[in-house]
DNA sequence: CGCAGATTTGAAAATCGTCAAAAACCGTGG
DNA sequence: CCACGGTTTTTGACGATTTTCAAATCTGCG
């Protein structure tokens, strides 16, 4: 174990992700840090929490029989990682540090204690597993249904709009934390092809490259292509949503 | 609109679906049937309610540019269907009736109440969704990183889980719901590709097939071939997990 | 500088898709 | 019971995409 660090800094703060934290540090429950490249938890495991990402970048993934991989999901600071397991046997997947990171383990016990006490808690961790549905469908659809060069694009622009928080046709610049075979193992293609496509899509001057940095040029390009459609909940939607709330008398109008 | 059925018919009661259906009768929430493919939602909707099935299938949808189609989730009587849509401003995927259908649409608004009156509700909404992610990750993993024999063999087996609502290695014959085009647009492939495996299967004596109807001969070996682990969760698990709340003190064990 | 891992490149092979035609199936109506 | 029309499934030839394999190159880092 190494220290943490000093101030854990978080840009776009969820609204209720401090009262869970809270709720957690009055049972003791610390915040752990893992190396680059840790296994945090693995298929087959007794679940026993889900994680809240506090910093850095964590991947759910799940192996063949063959040795193949299929990386599930990206999660990100914000995101709680395992909520997939809540009720389950066994956990159904492995997740790993890409990175250093530093996350929360919230007990699946505590879902009962939030049930009762604060419920605002649960219908938060519905929404944000709502989303979780939502990203795994694109991903599904892309691996499912998209050539090589268009899963490609449908990465980059998904990380674009994951990272940056929003979605814009604007030129962007973003570091992408995988490498050429995890990213393969993500949009369900060999490492090879992804180098042939990542340079292809350099030669045609839709992205610069430099390192794990890409740049995007043609944005709007890349989106026409695939049909790209932003996912349409930013942070913060939580808010939105208690103010429909209100129209509470729409629910006689089905 | 035709008459709905007298009575409907459900093996497998969920503990908490007669709460809800309470809940929404005093809301004067009715029941809505549908006939054979018929599409009860549209991709880009606002979103205004999930759907509780009572009976019959659906599926959830996406459509690309290039008019291919990927199904995302087949949805069985107890299931939620649309639950991924709850606090987006756009519903992600259309929903398709597989056969008549009757279905109780559930209004995202009664989540705050719920929420407020019926935390239990809530907590099993969100192990319900727990669920659905568990299925999808499956499916991700089948489609993106197994041959197209092995997605077919794949699809058998998840869908006797489904439909039996449990895991056994004893044959079994099991209905399956989808044309070949459709179980193509699931597992991502053609519907030539499909009709190729299947004749496959039957050769070599791993299923029998009459009509849509499908015997399963050697479920073992094909679940060896595969690697397929059940979902570990079964109907009722909810009940489980309301003991497990007991070892509260678990908490501390982390 | 040298090493280890990651990326690129090219040729050959395998898988899966496309296309088109034939066959099988199913419900309907004579 | 059989004929009919529409849909679904099967079949085979061919082509395109992606994988595999292997070697070369690049990159970051001590």
């Amino acid at each position: 174990m190494f220290r943490l660090p000093d101030i854990i800094r978080r840009d776009r703060t969820e609204p209720l992700v401090a009262e869970i934290c809270a709720v957690l540090r009055k049972w003791n429950i610390e915040p752990i840090p893992f190396r680059s490249q840790v296994d945090i938890q693995h298929e087959g495991d007794r679940p026993r929490s889900m994680y809240l990402i506090r910093s850095g970048w964590i991947y759910s993934y799940a192996v063949l029989a063959d040795g193949q991989r299929q990386i599930l999901f990206l999660h990100q600071p914000g995101d709680i990682a395992g909520l997939a397991d809540f009720g389950a046997e066994r956990v159904s997947c492995s997740m790993r540090s890409l990175g250093e990171c530093v996350v929360l383990p919230i007990p699946f016990t505590a879902i009962a204690t939030f049930s009762s006490t604060a419920p605002d808690i649960i219908t938060y961790l519905l929404q944000k597993s709502a989303q979780m549905q939502s990203i795994l469908m694109r991903t599904l659809t892309a691996v499912g249904r998209m050539e090589a060069r268009h899963r490609v694009i449908w990465l980059i622009l998904m990380l674009h709009e994951r990272i940056s928080g929003s979605v814009t046709t604007a030129s962007a610049v973003i570091e992408i934390p995988f490498n050429q075979s995890e990213i393969g193992d993500l949009i369900g293609l060999t490492n090879v092809s992804v180098s042939k496509m990542l340079c292809q899509l350099s030669d045609e001057g839709f992205i610069e490259r430099k390192g794990s940095k890409v740049l995007l040029r043609r944005v709007a390009d890349m989106q026409a292509m695939i049909n790209y459609e932003p996912m349409g909940f930013s942070e913060g939607s939580y808010l939105n949503l208690k103010e429909d709330y209100r129209e509470r008398d729409a629910v006689k109008r089905i």
